[in-house]
DNA sequence: CCCTATGTTCCCAA
DNA sequence: CTTGGGAACATAGG
C-alpha cells in the first residue's frame, strides 16, 4: 500500500523525469475521479509530498494533488497503449504519466492558488519527538491508531506502523498517552530508520505497489513482522501474531513488544 | 458459486 | 472533543 516511502519514491522519480515539461494533453478514464481541467499548456515547476499525498505544482498557480489510497500507482510510459485499470493520463512531450488504480479509491484534484493544508507531525523532521509528545497528550486510543491517524502523524500506514512498533518493542495496544518523552524519542528514531531505509528501497511490494518505472520495491525483504504471522520473531524468537486493531490486521511479537 | 480479507479515508453516531 | 464502525471498490483465495 502506498504510504510515505512509496509517495516519496514517486516524488523523487517524477522530479528526475518531468520537471520543466509542458503538459500536452490530459485524458480522464474514470468519472469517479471528477473533472480535471486547465492543465494543458501548464509547465511542471515542482513536485512536493505531504504525508502520503503527492502534489504537482504547475505554473499560473495551478496545483494537482494526488492521493493513491490503497492500490493507486503512477506509471511513466513512452510507448503506446494503456495498462488495465488506467484512470487518468497526463501526456508530456517525452512520455506520459498514467494513474493506475484497480480499486478506484485514489483521488485526484486540481486547485488554483494554495496547495494542501499540512496536518499531522512529519515523522522525519528534526523535532518530531516534541511534536509527538504534544500531539499524544490525553489520547486514550492504542498507539498504533495514533500512528496511523493522518491528523496526528503524516504518512504512516499499516505496514510501517507495525514495523516501527516492533522496532521500538512497544505493543500496538499501549495507550498513546502513557508513552513518555523518551518513548517518543525512540519512536521518532525508529520512524526515521524504517522510513528512510524503505525510501532507499523504493517502497514495499506486497502485491500492487510498483514505482514510477514499473519496478517492484525492495523493502519487503526487510520486514520484521508484517505478513509474518506464525513465523519466529527475528529479534527474540517469539511467535509473530496477527490480531485486528480498529479493523486492520496488526502483526506484532507478543513476547518482546510490551 | 459464495464468502471473506485486504487497508485508507470519509461520514456518521455515540 | 474523541472513538469506533461501516461504506466506498475490485480482486484474490478458500
Amino acid at each position: 500500500m502506498p504510504e510515505l516511502p512509496e509517495a516519496e519514491t514517486l516524488c523523487r522519480q517524477l522530479r528526475q523525469t518531468v520537471i520543466g515539461a509542458q503538459v500536452v494533453q490530459t485524458e480522464m478514464h474514470d468519472w469517479k475521479l471528477g473533472e480535471i481541467r486547465g492543465l494543458e499548456g501548464r509547465r511542471i515547476l515542482s513536485i512536493n509530498r505531504w504525508g502520503k499525498r503527492v502534489e504537482m505544482v504547475l505554473d499560473d498557480g495551478v496545483t494537482m494533488s494526488l492521493h493513491l489510497r490503497m492500490t493507486g500507482r503512477l506509471l511513466w510510459q513512452n510507448g503506446t497503449g494503456l495498462p488495465p485499470h488506467s484512470r487518468f493520463v497526463m501526456s508530456l512531450p517525452q512520455g506520459k504519466i498514467i494513474l493506475i488504480d484497480s480499486r478506484r479509491f485514489a483521488t485526484l484534484s486540481v486547485q488554483v492558488g494554495a496547495g494542501c493544508v499540512p496536518s499531522g507531525i512529519d515523522p522525519l523532521v528534526e523535532d518530531a519527538p516534541l511534536g509527538l509528545t504534544a500531539m499524544s497528550r490525553g489520547r486514550l486510543s492504542p498507539v498504533k491508531s495514533f500512528l496511523m491517524d493522518q491528523r496526528c502523524v503524516a504518512g504512516i500506514g499499516n505496514i510501517y506502523a507495525c514495523e516501527v512498533l516492533h522496532a521500538t518493542q512497544i505493543s500496538p495496544w499501549r495507550r498513546t498517552c502513557d508513552l513518555s518523552f523518551s518513548d517518543w524519542e525512540m519512536m521518532a528514531g525508529a520512524m526515521r530508520s524504517v522510513l528512510s531505509k524503505a525510501i532507499v528501497c523504493r517502497g514495499t511490494t506486497i502485491s500492487d505497489w510498483r514505482d514510477l518505472f514499473g519496478e517492484e520495491g525492495e523493502y519487503q525483504k526487510y520486514l520484521m513482522v508484517y505478513g509474518r504471522e506464525g513465523e519466529p520473531c527475528l529479534r527474540c524468537g517469539g511467535r509473530i501474531t496477527r490480531r485486528k486493531l480498529s479493523g486492520v490486521g496488526t502483526y506484532f511479537c507478543p513476547s518482546c513488544q510490551v
